[in-house]
DNA sequence: TAAACTGGTATATATCGCAAACCGATATGC
DNA sequence: GCATATCGGTTTGCGATATATACCAGTTTA
């Protein structure tokens, strides 16, 4: 075994990695989510390639979560659903990310 | 909307992320098995801090989808379970990091 | 002989991701 | 008018998953 790559390897974020980020699909909502101030359910539903049931779940965990903020309105006697990233979620995104490539680029040779 | 910053991004790789290596445990496992021959149960299980029963869970899945050996024997009377990374999963361990690296790259501003 | 430890495996449970069924409202066909 | 289809989602159901606990065969210790 070799100890030395094995301790330069850093690899305590994973531990505690946030689950509700981890998951692909709502990795997927959040990047998208993050370069917009806002999106509606349909925008997202197109962009991500997810289900109307499996996006709607995955948006309400978000929003448990208190990551995104869910708000409805009418347009012309029609529902809307918009979603946009909370400071909340935006911190945890960020802090995701760095937490992963940290992982990752140490376990580069 | 900011469509620019939105062409940017390269989110394809998470839609066919490989879930065998992208959950936590299995993650950690793999970057120990990564950088040493071989390494036996209970090293690995103080190293990753899992319980026994979690960590022989993960290794049959591992094993399942051909990403590790394990090989059982006897070192005076006592069982002694050994790991070892396949060439497989060294390979499928390479392209998740390769694919989450491209994902995490163009996210960052 | 019994109690405690080793090195695991099998089982129970709770959660999760996903798809399909459902739902209220609106537009369309006849 | 009254079905019927469509829109924009939510709720429900189910199989798979992750984790912890119970269990077991064998070994060492008291």
């Amino acid at each position: 075994m070799n100890d030395e790559r094995m301790e330069n390897q850093n690899l305590q974020p994973l531990a505690e990695i946030d689950r509700v980020i981890h998951e692909p699909a709502r990795l997927l909502i959040l990047a998208y989510l993050s370069v917009v101030e806002s999106a509606d359910f349909l925008f997202l539903m197109n962009q991500t390639n997810l289900t109307r049931g499996n996006l709607s779940s995955h948006l309400s965990k978000l929003e448990t979560a208190g990551y995104v903020e869910i708000k409805k309105e009418f347009v012309d006697k029609i529902p809307r659903t918009l979603l946009r990233l909370s400071e909340k979620g935006r911190i945890a995104f960020h802090e995701y990310r760095r937490n992963m490539k940290q992982v990752l680029d140490s376990l580069s040779e």
